[in-house]
DNA sequence: TGCCATGTTAGTAT
DNA sequence: CATACTAACATGGC
C-alpha cells in the first residue's frame, strides 16, 4: 500500500540502483499498465539513461537522456526490484527493464493498479491533474488555503491529492488519531488551531513513517497503526477503535480519543 | 466462496 | 465549477 513513505523509499532505491545506466530492452506482459502506446516507451527508454528522480506525493517522475520524463505510479500494490538474472523476475514484475550491466529492473504490480506513462513537463502533469505540492513540503498557508473553500468530512479532504499529494488511506486515520480530530469533523466546523493540529500531525507522521523506512512495526507505541486492525485498543483512552465508511473508504478511529 | 483492501479515473448527478 | 456518490479497474488474501 504505497503512499508517501513507501514512494520516498521506491525513490531511493531506484536512485542508488538504475540511474546512469543504459536501457537495452523493455519487456511488459500487460499493456494495460501502460498509458502510451508500447512502441512509444520503446522508443523513448530503450538506448536511454535515467538520470534522476522526482516525487510528488505517490508519483515517482524519472527523467531520462531523451525528451521524454517516465511517470511510475505503484496503485496499491506495486513496488520496484532490482536483480541480475533475468530468471530472478518477481512473480509479479509486469515491466521490466533491462541494462546494459546485465541487471533488470522490474515494476512488481500485484494488482495491475499502477501503471507508467510518458510525459513532456513535470509542471504541466502537477497541473493537469490537480496535484499539490508534496504533503512533506507543502506549506500551512497553502494548506490552509485549500480547505477553507471545502464543507466535507476532514478525511476526505486528507485523501484529496489536490489539497496534500501523498497521503492515503492509512496515513489520513493516522494523521487524526494523532491530531485528536474526528475522521467526519466539518471543515467548517474547524478552527485555525484545528487545522493547525491537522497539518502538525499531517507532517509528524510523514518523518516519522520515512525516518522507519515506511515499517509500521517500529512506528511509536502511541501510532494507530498498532491497533487499527479489528479487536484494536486505543492506547491513551483504551476504549475500542472503531470502523466506519468515510468517503467509501475504510477508516479506523478512536472516538474517545477523537472527538467531533 | 465471496468479500475486502488499496488509489485513481470516469461517469453521472446534484 | 465544486462536490458527491458509484462503479470500474485486478486479483491476492483471508
Amino acid at each position: 500500500m504505497p503512499e508517501l513513505p513507501e514512494v520516498h523509499g521506491y525513490k531511493v532505491y531506484i536512485d542508488s540502483t538504475i540511474l546512469h545506466k543504459t536501457i537495452i530492452s523493455m519487456d511488459c506482459r500487460d499493456k494495460k499498465l501502460l498509458k502510451k502506446a508500447y512502441g512509444d516507451f520503446e522508443k523513448f527508454l530503450v538506448g536511454e539513461q535515467l538520470t534522476f528522480t522526482r516525487r510528488i506525493g505517490k508519483y515517482l517522475f524519472v527523467n531520462t537522456t531523451g525528451p521524454k520524463v517516465l511517470v511510475m505510479h505503484f496503485g496499491m500494490t506495486g513496488r520496484p526490484s532490482y536483480y541480475k538474472e533475468a530468471d530472478d523476475r518477481p512473480k509479479f514484475g509486469h515491466i521490466v527493464l533491462a541494462f546494459d550491466n546485465d541487471f533488470h529492473f522490474a515494476f512488481e504490480n500485484k494488482r495491475k493498479f499502477g501503471w507508467w506513462d510518458l510525459i513532456d513537463s513535470i509542471a504541466d502533469y502537477k497541473q493537469d491533474h490537480g496535484l499539490s505540492d508534496d504533503a512533506r513540503e507543502l506549506s500551512f498557508e497553502d494548506f490552509k488555503n485549500s480547505l477553507s473553500t471545502r464543507k466535507t468530512d476532514i478525511k476526505k479532504v486528507l485523501l484529496d491529492q489536490s489539497v496534500a499529494a501523498g497521503v492515503g488511506n492509512w496515513m489520513a486515520d493516522e494523521i487524526l488519531y494523532q491530531a485528536k480530530m474526528h475522521p467526519q469533523k466539518k471543515i467548517e466546523n474547524m478552527t485555525e488551531t484545528d487545522v493547525k493540529a491537522v497539518f502538525d500531525a499531517m507532517k509528524k507522521v510523514i518523518e516519522v513513517a520515512i525516518e522507519n523506512d515506511a515499517h509500521y512495526d517500529s512506528f511509536p507505541e502511541d501510532f494507530l497503526m498498532h491497533f487499527r486492525e479489528k479487536e484494536g485498543t486505543c492506547f491513551h483512552t483504551g476504549g475500542p477503535i472503531e470502523k466506519i465508511k468515510v468517503g467509501g473508504r475504510a477508516t479506523y478511529f478512536s472516538p474517545k480519543w477523537q472527538e467531533k
